[in-house]
DNA sequence: TCAATAGTGTCTCTAAGACACTATGAA
DNA sequence: TTCATAGTGTCTTAGAGACACTATTGA
């Protein structure tokens, strides 16, 4: 019996599409006993010896195998069983985490960002949406790893639905529609510009810089984020067609 | 380093007061080697040689330890550390468990229920209302039971907010005010009459029975709970002052 | 000029919350 | 008869969603 702790950090990358949520893989070593050089989630052993609780394993993992200091870490559950690793008995302790665009550059050619929907096992929700959705060979990862990202970004879209935990991923200055594109990533739908606006700026969390910037078209305001710990709203967003 | 699982089995004691949440302990064997004979959550090691998986591990519990098949368990959190248990490094996966009370009859002399809130570490809310709320010694478990059952019993609280879960603390056919005094219980604060049967009755989980119970006053209409799986609600309930 | 984008005004809709009211039947 | 309790009707409020509108500026 051993255990383990995984972490699934994510960002947002603007310059796919209009936003895409991207994961971070680390590939193993060369002389793993299990899955040499394949990319996997960051995660590694609790040394009993040296990290006095699950936390200390967890700021040490993000120091080695991730080198990018995340906005938010938060547990989101253990998965424990006979079957997931060939070494024996495990159990790891998922995590999730989240980084601004900005201070998400790799610090290893041993890493990489993946489209994170990608490695995430179809539900069967978006299965009858059509058979494309199927877990590509190309993108499964080792141990349960689909599965983990799977449960990771389940819960970073269902904490988008009602709190302010995405700001994370955003930078720390920036201006209203970047942070309504994405939402719009982590739900998968577009959200009404006129609610989503209201919504935030109804919370202390934004100060207008007095800043503006210039993009395609109108001069867009530029927001600080102040955000310490996640707001939780009293309504759900749910978004809508079109806008 | 071993991994244990603990259970926080919780009921309403409709005798107590307009219903107490209380919780299951059991007395730990008078030859174990920590806290002998100490009251203490139900809970184990998980044995790798028999447990498939974590599940399995809660399953074995719940009938050697427990002895009441809950009508609801789900996974808190995971607290890991080098100080929780003298025995070493220990990990446990806590889960919050809810049984009503007309099926928790104790199984063993060794059981017991206890008014729950007194076994949970005042928050500092709580502390800020008065001191009283102090950890009474009179009601210190042995290692961090206290705090998981702080953990247990705020996730069940916040659930309260916006889901159906305390449904599966509610006999099987009730009524709409005894649905309502489990609610207040958990979020400790008194509902708006209305509001709380408008939102429930819009479920579909509640059939009418056609059944009338005779209480202190007008007759009540008894349903039965058509549950299967929690419903999310689209906003929080938060109560009032008066009614 | 026009198309894309930022941002606002105002309407509707829904559910929470407030409050007053009726009905029932045990004490 | 009283009063605690169950249950309803209706008003207010707040925020989501719909929609139309203006403003700005790069292509």
């Amino acid at each position: 019996m051993f255990a383990t702790v995984d972490v699934a950090l994510f960002r947002i990358n603007p310059e796919v599409g209009s936003g895409q949520l991207e994961l971070l893989l680390w590939r193993r070593k060369a002389d793993s006993d299990t899955f040499p050089n394949c990319f996997a989630l960051p995660g590694g052993y609790v040394f009993e010896n040296t990290d006095e609780q699950l936390q200390d394993t967890v700021s040490r993992l993000i120091i080695n195998k991730v080198g990018v200091e995340p906005a938010h870490i938060e547990q989101v559950c253990t998965v424990g069983n006979a079957k997931r690793d060939p070494r024996g008995w495990s159990m790891t302790v998922l995590h999730l985490a989240l980084v601004p665009f900005s201070r998400s550059a790799l610090v290893s050619d041993e890493q990489c960002w993946v489209p994170a929907r990608h490695y995430a096992n179809s539900t069967a929700q978006e299965q009858n949406k059509g058979d494309k959705n199927q877990q590509n060979n190309d993108h499964a990862l080792p141990f349960d790893h689909n599965q983990l990202v799977t449960l990771a970004v389940e819960r970073l879209s269902s904490k988008a639905l009602y709190t302010s935990q995405p700001l994370y991923l955003a930078e720390p200055t920036c201006s209203l529609p970047e942070l309504q594109r994405i939402y719009e990533e982590l739900l998968q739908n577009k959200l009404h510009k006129k609610a989503f606006r209201d919504r935030l700026l109804a919370t202390n969390l934004l100060v207008d810089t007095g800043k503006r910037i210039q993009g395609r078209g109108s001069p867009t305001v530029l927001y600080h984020i102040q955000q310490t710990g996640i707001t939780t709203f009293e309504r759900v967003m749910q978004g809508h067609k079109k806008d």
